[in-house]
DNA sequence: TATGAATGAGTTTTCATTCAT
DNA sequence: AATGAATGAAAACTCATTCAT
């Protein structure tokens, strides 16, 4: 008499099926809690985005808050991936001011159902921490690379908190007068007009 | 004989009542739904905020729609109303710069539950069209300032809009900043980082 | 110290305003219920039909379904009255007849509004008594001409039962379709058709 | 490798489950509207019929509204199906008559529901053109049964419409009257009732 | 007596979640 | 694993009735 296998383990192949699926499901999640927010999104809707039925959703996820937090999760993961690598890859501190700003730009413009779904985030008191630490971790770097250039001679020291936000302020208005239709620039336009701003404060 | 008198028109006291229980339900309303946002809040969470039965907000509202609606526009007018007159009494493109940014930071400070709910808005996609026409009016107004300094002869021409927007993302961060519990600083203090950022944008 | 006097006596003439004040009420009453049955009909309907205050309809009756059973009552007292006199006056079987099916006719196309109302009662079962009441009453008063007739000499006794249900059921049935639309016939013209069908029935 | 079937066209045996389970609730529909009529019916009274739950309903019919209309239309369409063929099988005026007569009268007394709910029809404004189209079939039936009758020689010419309209009106009387226990008669002795009237009528 | 604002129980409708297949 | 029908709790909205003025 043999006991009965519980949980057999994956074998690898279904593992990367299985998360292959959720991915698609959160790509569908970012996407519909984009358009209207948490509250006003429901469940059927995901699915029909993931073209899945509404009972599989709940295979990949406990409920609906937990496929909102998932989905916010990865917005703020792909956004942290793309930016990091390519910031560090330039030299200098313009160089690395104007990647960490225009890939930002681009990513909100391309991406815009991240855009989109961070933007709903704010709204949801339950979800407040995720959107501040990527709001500090985002100033940290700023600061960061600011600071880098002091260490390199290129800037004189100073306080550079304020004008890390402040181009965070920008990026974000700007990124949102584009996706409202408000302003018809592109955002290779957007980030020359931030870059030159923020050379203006640090008298460059 | 004298007929009887029907339908009397509301004496003015009536009226006046009428409209203070307005206002009470709307005041209620912004505070309520800038907690959670339009979708999240429910019908009965405003009435207890206005403490009156749920029954009674159909009398003066004829949906949650229409009760969001008001409030905002309720909001939006009392931040105008507030702002425009004092910036107009002011003299001199800083003295007005400063009131507008200052007295913005101020009104937020105070008007939290304003603040809230007219950040809801932009998620939601029937009312963006209210938001979009206040921000609008907020830039317009920045910039006239800016051109008025030219006129007086304070400032040289330049095109003030990207500092006008700038100046907008500029308090609308630090207003959520502090909201948020992100910053510790008064309103002043933001006020007095902002207009340094403008001044050395505009070479003063 | 004199006791307080509880229910003064009414003047005449505040009785009779009152009187007048119920009969205008019972006169919306029976036009508003008519058009969509007690239950798809709202009090304030009624109010508005009135032209009086809400609180006040309650001030002639204790409910709704006192309302409708009142309006209901004063219907069917209005019809009694009318047919009951001039069928009395009548002379012979056949004018007595005539009388009876034409005063109804005329009677439900003038006061489209009572016969609606009735036509709702039939399906308010608290209400069926009423109706069958009327209905009952209608068909003796049928079936008390006939055999008139008999006694008189100018027909040969027969059970007059189910011609009298179905006379009604004809004036019915015209009625209705003249409501309706169905028929574009006068009052007379159905009339004459239900007689002729009456008289070579009783072999006439 | 074969891709995982998405949104399977539903079996036949789905479908009818399915079309089953309209059936039920549309039957539980007819009876429970049939009692007080639409307004007066509230979901969770068809819901219990049914013996679902009361968001089940939702899942077949769109709105309360949607659910009378569909009831309504399955009620007319029983019993035209019900009734038309067997009129077609009989021979000669008479047996198509008294088939005609004698099986609305039947069925009226087997499907109270079906009748009770058709009666409450006439008192809903907006479902009376369902109602109207049902009674215009119906006259114009019997109209086609007796010059059926002419043209094979059994009956002489004549206006039949109104005598069409006056089977219609007594089949009505006779069947609401069993209904609301105003007469004892079976449907049969009814039926015999209303032919020999209209055989009288046709001087048969 | 007359009013109509206020109430809250009751109604329709929605939707996150479960579960038998 | 996948489905989608079923559920029922909760939401928006209505309306008969009351009551302070």
């Amino acid at each position: 008499m043999t006991l009965p296998v519980r949980a057999a383990p994956k074998t690898s192949r279904q593992k990367a099926l299985n998360d292959l699926r959720r991915q698609e499901i959160l790509s569908a999640a970012i996407r519909t809690f984009g358009k209207k927010g948490f509250a006003a999104t429901c469940v059927d809707d995901v699915a029909a985005a993931a073209k899945i039925a509404k009972g599989t959703l709940y295979l990949y996820f406990n409920s609906k808050e937990a496929m909102y937090s998932a989905a916010v999760a990865l917005a703020v993961q792909q956004l942290k991936a793309l930016v990091g690598d390519r910031v560090a890859a330039a030299v200098g501190v313009r160089a690395k001011l104007a990647a960490a700003i225009g890939l930002r730009l681009d990513f909100w413009h391309e991406q815009q159902a991240i855009f989109r779904l961070l933007r709903t985030v704010g709204c949801e008191p339950r979800h407040t921490r995720q959107t501040q630490e990527l709001l500090r971790y985002t100033q940290a770097s700023l600061v960061e690379i600011l600071e880098g250039g002091v260490a390199a001679g290129e800037l004189t020291a100073a306080p550079f908190d304020d004008l890390a936000w402040t181009i965070l302020d920008m990026i974000r208005g700007a990124s949102e007068r584009r996706l409202d239709r408000m302003s018809e620039r592109t955002p290779e336009q957007d980030a020359a007009v931030i870059l030159e701003f923020v050379e203006r404060q640090l008298g460059l």
